[in-house]
RNA sequence: GCGGCCAUCGUUCAAUGGUAGGACAGCGGAUUGUGGUUCCGCGAACGAGGGUUCAAUUCCCUCUGGCCGCCCCA
């Protein structure tokens, strides 16, 4: 059975057959021209990504578990421009760092002012701390925030130029039991979402134990200068702490040996780490000391953490952090405000999602309606329009598809809805004044009164929904954990599928 | 910003220097007002621009975008 029949007309006159149409259309002008896009569409942003209804889940998830925690925790919800001026974070976060130097959305307006896009949402809240005199407040002030942020890198998995951070921050309180309570926070999350975390911490002192240790640092690695690589050679230059971060082999080695920030941490600096690590016992988090984690941003001191998937904590994956702050006592200060304590942190939202989806978590489905409308013909159309309005102002979640007209349709978008119930009105309905309740699970449908249909609908939704009896078919089956399968062996069989269906054809 | 790999219907996977095929999803049918199964049909793609060629989705270059590593970071 040969799929095309080419039309002998079609071959004979040389005109392209517009596909194989079902009706011979050999005598039918074919010129009709495929309809040609007259632009390219506009493409999304580089390391943009648009969130659509299908990804709403997760995001509706987390917010929830965010907003949650923030208000268990007592923090009051704070929203801050997304552009700032551009000095506040050659400011607040470090004209050294690389997040000031080349990551930023800066532009000039047409008022010629320069402003940027922040990249963080700390500086900014820190401003509007300034801003509005809060160390007049009772002390100490815990803000929540949530916001889009934006960093000119190179996209990749789990890091984009736009993510969306949410942060809980806490102004004007040293003391080390707020650190620790914080850090607990921040692990709740993953705690709550069933991702099994682990809080990776270390301090790095006040500023003079700081640069104590950086003159340390720095005389170690000349002395081992022959066995590090070009670029540590320049961050003990530029930023020394940054050789930490190295992942040379050479550089590695070297850091094993290298001295650690804990050993020059002055007597307060040292008792303010210990006792957060005590509260940290006393509270269970799951934390590991990372003698040499450092962080990027200058506003640092004191407490410094990450939260990374417990399976990455030994892999150093380099976007594994999925939540990461600290203290920063001095960055009020240098905002221009009276010296104020301060210690926060951000969860990134896009790469605890992404880990939601590694593992697999069951994510419940939002916007599942339990009801749905269907009319048959016109003035039962009508009369559906009430109805649905009335179930909807009722709080009853009620789905339609009023244009529609055979039932069986109806029926069918109300099935993959995966609604309870389905209110059917028809011609006869409309006379009696009746309408059909058809339940989805059993098939069984009842015939009320229109009027008490929605009192009844409400009745019926109260009742649990009985256990599905047919499991959900399982999901896709779990990619293979050896992915070193020869590919071939598949090839050769498609070939030969695709050889077979030949034969079959030329038949 | 640097290096490597990649780019085909909405998704996914093919094939091809000369008509781009399947699967899933979507839409529409299988006689009057009944979904989940089945059967049939339809619409739907070579990222953009240049070059080589009689002819480019295929080869080459540039751009754009994606993925991975680095820098850095959530």
């Amino acid at each position: 059975m040969p799929k095309t029949k080419k039309t002998p007309s079609a071959k004979v006159s040389g005109e392209k057959p517009a596909k194989a149409a079902p009706k011979p259309a050999a005598t039918e002008s074919v010129e009709a021209p495929k309809p040609k896009r007259t632009a390219p569409p506009p493409n999304l942003l580089r390391g943009m990504k648009d969130v659509l209804p299908g990804e709403q889940k997760y995001w509706s998830l987390i917010r929830g578990a965010v907003e949650s925690i923030a208000s268990g925790f007592g923090f009051e919800r704070v929203d801050t421009p997304t552009l700032e001026e551009t000095s506040l974070f050659v400011r607040g976060v470090g004209k050294q760092t690389d997040i000031v130097e080349k990551e930023l959305y800066s532009f000039v307006d047409q008022g010629g002012e320069s402003m940027t896009l922040r990249p963080e949402l700390t500086a900014p809240l820190a401003r509007a701390y300034v801003n509005h005199g809060m160390w007049n407040q009772p002390q100490p002030i815990k803000w929540f925030t949530w916001g889009r942020v934006f960093r000119h890198e190179r996209p990749q998995s789990g890091r984009y130029r736009q993510f969306t951070q949410a942060g809980l921050d806490v102004f004007g309180d040293r003391h080390p039991v707020i650190d620790a309570n914080l850090i607990f926070a921040a692990h709740c999350l993953f705690k709550e979402l069933g991702l099994d975390a682990l809080v990776l911490v270390n301090s790095i002192g006040d500023a003079p134990s700081r640069e104590a240790y950086k003159n340390e640092l720095v005389n170690y690695y000349r002395s081992k200068r022959s066995q590090i690589c070009e670029n540590c050679k320049k961050r003990l230059q530029r930023n020394p702490l940054r050789v930490l971060d190295c992942k040379e082999e050479g550089c590695v080695a070297v850091k094993a040996e290298a001295p650690q920030i804990v050993d020059f941490l002055n007597e307060e600096s040292k008792n303010h780490f210990i006792r957060v690590l005590e509260y940290l016992d006393e509270l269970e988090v799951p934390y590991q000391l990372q003698p040499h984690l450092v962080r990027g941003l200058d506003y640092y001191s004191h407490t410094v953490f990450e939260v990374v998937l417990a399976a990455d904590a030994e892999s150093q994956a380099s976007q594994s952090a999925l939540a990461a702050g600290g203290r920063y006592d001095g960055l009020i200060e240098t905002l221009g405000g009276t010296a104020t304590p301060a210690v926060g942190f951000s969860w990134g939202i896009e790469r605890i999602i992404l880990a939601l989806k590694d593992k697999s978590i069951p994510v419940p489905e939002i916007h599942v309606p339990d009801v749905f409308v269907a009319q048959l013909g016109e003035p039962a159309r009508r009369k559906t329009l009430a109805l649905f309005n009335a179930l909807r102002k009722d709080g009853v979640r009620v789905a339609e598809s009023f244009s529609r007209d055979a039932l069986k349709q109806q029926l069918e978008i109300a099935n993959r809805l995966g609604v309870r119930f389905t209110v059917i009105l028809g011609q006869k309905e409309v006379l009696d004044g009746t309408a059909l309740i058809r339940d989805m699970d059993s098939g069984i449908q009842e015939i009320v009164d229109f009027k008490k249909c929605a009192i009844e609908l409400k009745k019926k939704l109260a009742q649990p929904a009985p256990p599905k009896v047919t499991p959900p078919p399982p999901p896709e089956p779990e990619e293979p954990l050896l992915a070193e399968e020869p590919m071939k062996v598949d090839e050769d069989e498609e070939e030969e599928g695709e050889k077979g269906k030949k034969k079959k054809d030329e038949e």
